[in-house]
DNA sequence: AGCAAATGAATATAAAAATATCGATAAAAA
DNA sequence: TTTTTATCGATATTTTTATATTCATTTGCT
């Protein structure tokens, strides 16, 4: 998947839109733009020509526009909801985060295969793993958030693509690939703590 | 900074590596590798001329030696002490996070501004953030984790920097760029979500 | 209305990243 | 020893990504 940094531009160029709109700008243009997330003017106007959001010239960006253009591409019209699968340290932590929600975001359920951990009546429901499928289908949920230990990872992610989930944000310390229909994203906490430490050590990092 | 994403290859080298080491493997091809990350065995060459790793024309290279080498350039050869800069939910979830240890990262104390959340004499010692320059000096911390609210996070930037802080991996929603002489890395849940969940619904994600 | 200034849109260029190619060479086989 | 084969190492090519440049248009001013 050639075009996640495009992705990912596209969410800071929302992030700062919605705070300049907060501040009653109705207009920007592509030169601030760039100068808040540090790349080129030219490459701000690519991005938005490549995903069809258009300005005018000399007047600029409307914000309001563009950010309701970026809800629409971020499939934020309506609330997303996601799942998450294995509730501990790293699951529940995200489970009580409180900046998803204004963001179209909805953890609407845990599931984890230690009865310990299962709670029907939590604001956030966690269940046993063995109602994974029923629940991904009865919802329709196509996106998940994977936080179990790595032995599981791998099959848990087959799982999970079988049951009709179709993005998977992967937390386990195992490198997972693409499956046929289903996009997984991996998040490894310990390669970016590697890649801190290794610049650490390098001359003026700048 | 240019090669974070060759730094990103080297760690996941280095994971297969050991895995291979612990199942006997003394001998390693690109191609094996190249394999394993999914990308290609020129790729692999590459990388590892860059960093001065060598092989042998015929025979491959070297488990052990490639262990060692990368190893030395990902500094682990002795454990880096790092420090956790707000101990709040995602502080603590990294703090509780057994995996480190092994991997020649030490947590050695928290920080935060919250009394009730200080405690010196947990396995982890959370101290008041009024201690944090003398903390950094003393032991010559040159690595944080930063895990405090957006509004903080610019200004503990530059306070761990002036401190003597080297990297930073900031969590806070809050896109930091570079302060001289300290690096900084973003991890953006939100953005991670946002981009999964815009894959979730492209056509064949393959 | 006419004009100048500014900016998006389109295109071209450059830079960076990844891959492919191919000769050299070490190891194994004949 | 000679031959064969497999793989690194270096270089070239391709692909991707980002930046510059050019052009046309809109806006606001006189
Ligand atoms: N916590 C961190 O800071 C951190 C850092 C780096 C990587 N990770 C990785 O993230 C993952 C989660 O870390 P954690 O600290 O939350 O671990 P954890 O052990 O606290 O949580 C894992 C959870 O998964 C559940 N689980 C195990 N098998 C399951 C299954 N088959 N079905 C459903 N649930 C199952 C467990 O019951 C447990 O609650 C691990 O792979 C870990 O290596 C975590
Ligand atoms: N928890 C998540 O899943 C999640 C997801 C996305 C982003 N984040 C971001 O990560 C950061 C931490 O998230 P969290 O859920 O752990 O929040 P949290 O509020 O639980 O923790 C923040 C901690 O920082 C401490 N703090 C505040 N000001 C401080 C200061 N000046 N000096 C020292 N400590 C200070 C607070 O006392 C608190 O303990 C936030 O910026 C949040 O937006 C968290």
């Amino acid at each position: 998947m050639s075009c996640e940094n495009a992705v990912r531009r596209l969410s800071e160029y929302r992030r700062i839109l919605c705070k300049l709109k907060a501040l009653g700008f109705t207009k920007v243009f592509s030169d601030h733009l760039a100068g808040a997330i540090d790349v080129s003017p030219a490459l701000v106007r690519k991005d938005f020509a490549d995903f069809g959001l258009t300005g005018n010239r000399k007047s600029g960006y409307s914000v309001g526009e563009l950010i309701d253009k970026l809800n629409r591409i971020l499939l934020k019209e309506h609330t997303e909801e996601v799942i998450m699968v294995g509730c501990g340290g790293i699951g529940r932590a995200l489970m009580n985060y409180n900046g998803f929600a204004g963001e179209g975001i909805r953890i609407t359920a845990g599931f984890d295969s230690n009865p310990d951990l299962q709670n029907c009546d939590a604001a956030i429901p966690v269940l046993d793993i063995s109602r994974l499928e029923v629940y991904i289908n009865s919802h329709r949920i196509r996106t998940a958030i994977m936080t179990v230990p790595e032995t599981y990872a791998g099959t848990m992610a087959d799982r999970l693509a079988a049951a009709g989930i179709r993005a998977i944000l992967n937390f386990s310390p195992i490198t997972l690939k693409n499956l046929p229909g289903c996009f997984i994203r991996n998040v490894n906490f310990l390669y970016e703590l590697e890649n801190v430490i290794y610049f650490s050590a390098q001359d003026t990092p700048e």
